[in-house]
RNA sequence: GGGGAGGUGCCUGAGUGGCCAAAAGGAGCGGACUGUAGAUCCGUCGGCUGAAUAGCCUUCGUAGGUUCGAAUCCUACCCUCCCCA
């Protein structure tokens, strides 16, 4: 069976969206296959890249694919009638997108597209334009969306809203405990296993007062956890997770932070300079702000003032903010020490 | 082709010569509190300077110009929306 999954074109306010090379392409494909192998069977799924086929389209195959369909029909999508409505931009372009990733359906003979509510449209044009070619309409599944951890806009990447398959343990179960409580059913359902019987038997609990909603929330956080990572990260992540929030002491996954000890002055390093090497800020300006507002602790104490050199030996922890906790690292040489590396 | 409206910080959106790094709200961040990174309240929210009751740099579509001084006035250009053809 050939199961088609359409990896959501992004379509941001601002219709300019920097091409990505062929490089960068290969990248993001590699990470969203590591993720969707958290789930499905490598052995069993192919992957297959649109380019494959959408670029020996000809001008001419371009023409007739969009002679099938009226500006009515695309109209007709929620999208489109509401920027039209309010007179905001719709580039001719967005109109092929449909086009093309209905194409997509005929180019794979797919029997089923899987999708998001919100992609309805776009799976249905995959039916028209495969019965336009003479092959079987797909079956189309669309699911609900899901909301992300602002509990309003749909959970996704550009909004920053979301929670990553392949995030830390810690990160992922403090993510999931930041969701409103009116989530926690939603999140239950549709991203668990657990019985629906049973999520609506501690949903009554809940509203009986007979369950914490947070003791509630930590079950689903523990069970998204586990499912990613097993067992034993779960209960290392609920662990860490009270340890952190509840008696605000350092976890212990806490993240290692290297420091050569030829940065060090007398033992001592200045406070803007560590901050700068924890990576948790865009700017000084913002660590600055951070340390004179008081989220800066070390070993539990709260560092003031920008003006300070701080004694540090290996073993101190750091915490920047609410969430951040760092070990520090002593080690000989500069080249040992850890940049912060890059997240995607 | 003709006529009209408009482009402001991450987003929405006020501002029509100096009091503007720019109102207000949202997002974000920090603090307090707590039941969690949830709710609420308070604060903060361009950047740089070893740090500041200071200074400097960059930002109001783009490029020039007027002016002691421009988001604000002028010129050209780019872009968006609406109406007519």
């Amino acid at each position: 069976m050939i199961l088609q999954v359409a990896l959501a074109i992004q379509r941001g306010r601002k219709e300019t969206r920097r091409q990505l090379t062929e490089e960068e392409v290969q990248r993001n494909a590699r990470t969203y296959a590591e993720q969707v192998f958290k789930v499905l069977d490598p052995e069993k799924t192919r992957i297959a890249f649109n380019s494959t086929w959408l670029s020996r389209l000809t001008l001419e195959e371009v023409i007739v694919l969009a002679s099938r369909f009226t500006v009515a029909r695309m109209l007709e999508r929620e999208d489109f009638s509401r920027r039209l409505r309010e007179g905001r931009p719709i580039g001719l372009h967005e109109f092929l997108y449909p086009l093309l990733q209905g194409y997509d359906s005929v180019a794979l003979q797919a029997d089923v597209e899987l999708g998001g509510t919100d992609q309805r449209f776009n799976l249905l044009v995959g039916r028209d334009l495969q019965r336009e070619f003479g092959q079987e309409p797909q079956v189309i599944i669309t699911m609900p969306l899901l909301e992300g951890t602002d509990g309003v806009e749909k959970m996704s990447k550009s909004l920053g809203n979301y929670i990553g398959i392949n995030e830390p343990p810690f990160s992922m179960f403090g993510k999931v405990m930041s969701i409103p409580d009116s989530l926690i059913e939603k999140y239950f359902v549709l991203l668990t296993d657990v019985p629906l019987e049973e999520v609506r038997k501690k949903k009554e609990a809940c509203e009986r007062g007979e369950l914490h909603p947070k003791v509630w929330k930590e079950e689903l956080a523990f069970e998204l956890v586990r499912l990613y990572h097993g067992e034993e990260e779960a209960k290392r992540a609920l662990e860490d997770f009270e340890r952190a929030f509840s008696q605000k002491a350092c976890p212990e996954s806490a993240q290692d932070l290297c420091i050569a000890q030829s940065e060090l002055v007398a033992g001592k390093l200045w406070i803007m300079k560590l901050l700068q090497r924890t990576g948790v800020f865009q700017s000084k300006s913002e660590a600055r702000r951070c340390l004179e507002q008081g989220g800066v602790y070390l070993n539990g104490e709260r560092i003031s003032g920008v003006d300070r050199d701080v004694p540090l030996k290996d073993g101190d922890v750091l915490r920047v903010g609410k969430k951040s906790f760092f070990r520090i690292r002593i080690v000989a040489s500069r080249e040992e020490t850890s940049g912060k590396e890059e997240v995607g």
